[in-house]
RNA sequence: CGGGGAGUGGCGCAGCCUGGUAGCGCAUCUGCUUUGGGAGCAGAGGGUCGCAGGUUCGAAUCCUGUCUCCCCGACCA
């Protein structure tokens, strides 16, 4: 991709509305934009990281077994009657009327529609357990929207809902959701502690949060020092994470006796980017979900949901990933594998081996973002690390003289004058 | 929803108190000089000052209403 022919909107300024650093760099390495209160337009750069988010979930969720679908936006309140939920969700529920005067709303979440399609295409034992799942948009209004994607109102959020016929088959299906989301924050360059959330009526253990550590973070989080020893390679890791300390602080101040020793309990602020929960028969015996057993008699499934915010995601990503000169994308959500640079698009040398080695990196399948704007070299400098991408190659004369470029990592700053050939190489490997 | 703040060109701001027909920096466009970490000089374009009423010879400025956005707190992927 030619930056001459993109749009990237980048500013050297930081508007005055973002308080925090995901949401100004966001802004200046121009990914968003604000349309309104917690609205966002997606800009080329900032959906091509979404994408890629989402692509790191889905496959996640594919790998543990579950059943990619779509779901709208927009549900009638009918459907919302038949749980109760329409009257009882509040004013945080967007409600909207059609043409016919019929209330619809933009939906907050799924639990209802995919009880109700699940109900009305699986009548037997033989179809469960399922686990479904969809990314689509999401709205609530939130009283107060802010920190940019991370407390928007317009939301891109995976929901999983899974259907069992016991509550062992229930049980395996959190475990199995609850590896899926450590396999993939993982993958995403994040540590996430996993949070023993509170379960209300059906106890046990079956609500976990997921919360990426940052400073910025809207939780605080109490928990085991040993979760930082755990290694997440370890097939054992996610029964070790469960058996290990952790509570959200409105929880953890309702305990007499906590059970960690002073000196292991950890305290730090935490960015909820997942939740997921077993409520066994809530929706499904409200929903009118009954499936035929072996022996011919009725059951009622018992159900979990399963949410992963994708783009509050992008915003924890930044948080727990930059410095001062702007974004660090980890290498799987990258909007670009690599950018180029060329320092002097007025001279042929340099503009021939630029294009060559963009030529060549895409047609090896990397994706290249090259600045080849009529622009100078600082600028061009600071844009590449405002926007992060992970290497940069940089073509200036002097090295296409001698018949080499520079290679820069975006993370540790680290750079070293290099052949086009080894840097192809290196890049291409 | 309570408390506070702000709407002036794409971004950051000044002007408002003490009304006289809009300004600065960045960005943008043109030309020249430059070219390895956000260049210099010269010129140019772009704003019904959130919106609606009112006061006045005259309103960005004063008054009233209204909309929007931001911050702090209570609530949430």
């Amino acid at each position: 991709m030619l930056l001459s022919r993109y749009l990237l909107p980048v500013m050297k300024e930081t508007p005055a509305d973002a308080q925090i650093v995901s949401h100004q760099m966001m802004l200046r390495a121009g990914l968003v934009r604000q349309t309104a209160a917690g609205i966002y337009a997606w800009l080329p750069l900032g959906l091509r990281v979404l994408n890629r988010i989402a692509s790191v979930v889905r496959a996640e969720q594919d790998r543990a077994g579950a059943i990619e679908m779509l779901m709208p936006t927009i549900q009638s309140a009918d459907l919302w009657r038949q749980s109760g939920r329409f009257d009882a969700y509040g004013p945080e529920m967007l409600r909207i009327k059609d043409r016919g005067g019929r209330e619809m709303l933009y939906g907050p979440t799924n639990e209802e529609m995919i009880t109700a399609i699940f109900r009305d295409c699986v009548k037997s034992y033989r179809d469960l357990p399922r686990t479904l799942y969809h990314i689509q948009w999401k709205f609530r209004d939130e009283v107060r929207p802010r920190f940019g994607v991370m407390r928007g109102r317009e939301f891109l959020m995976k929901d999983a809902y899974s259907f069992d016929m016991d509550e062992a088959g229930g049980r395996a299906s959190y475990d199995a959701m609850f590896t899926a989301y450590l396999r993939t924050f993982a993958a995403l360059g994040l540590r996430a502690v996993p949070v023993r959330a509170p379960t209300g009526p059906i106890g046990g253990d079956l609500s976990h949060e997921f919360h990426i550590l940052a400073d910025t973070g809207e939780s605080e989080v109490f928990f085991d020092s040993a979760l930082d020893d755990v290694d997440l390679g370890d097939p054992d890791a996610p029964a070790k994470l469960r058996n290990l300390y952790a509570m959200e602080a409105e929880e953890h101040e309702k305990i007499a006796d906590c059970p960690v020793p002073a000196e292991r309990l950890a305290k730090r602020r935490g960015i909820e980017v997942g939740h997921i929960f077993f409520f066994g028969t809530k929706y499904s015996q409200a929903m009118g979900l009954q499936v035929q057993a072996k022996d011919g008699s009725q059951v009622t499934p018992l159900m979990g949901s399963y949410g992963v915010g994708v783009s509050r995601l992008m915003g924890a990503i930044i948080e727990a990933s930059h410095d001062d000169a702007g974004i660090i994308w980890p290498e799987s959500v990258s909007p670009f594998d690599i950018g180029l640079i060329n320092l002097r698009v007025d001279d042929p040398a340099c503009a021939a081996a630029a294009h060559a080695l963009q030529a060549k990196l895409e047609a090896a399948g990397r994706t290249v973002l090259h600045d080849d704007r009529d622009a100078r070299g600082g600028e061009k400098f600071a844009t590449m690390d405002l926007i992060g991408l992970p290497w940069q190659i940089v073509v200036g004369p002097k090295g296409v003289a001698a018949g080499t470029v520079e290679l820069k990592r975006r993370s540790s700053g680290e750079k070293h004058e290099a052949s086009m050939e080894s840097v192809m190489a290196k890049l291409t490997a």
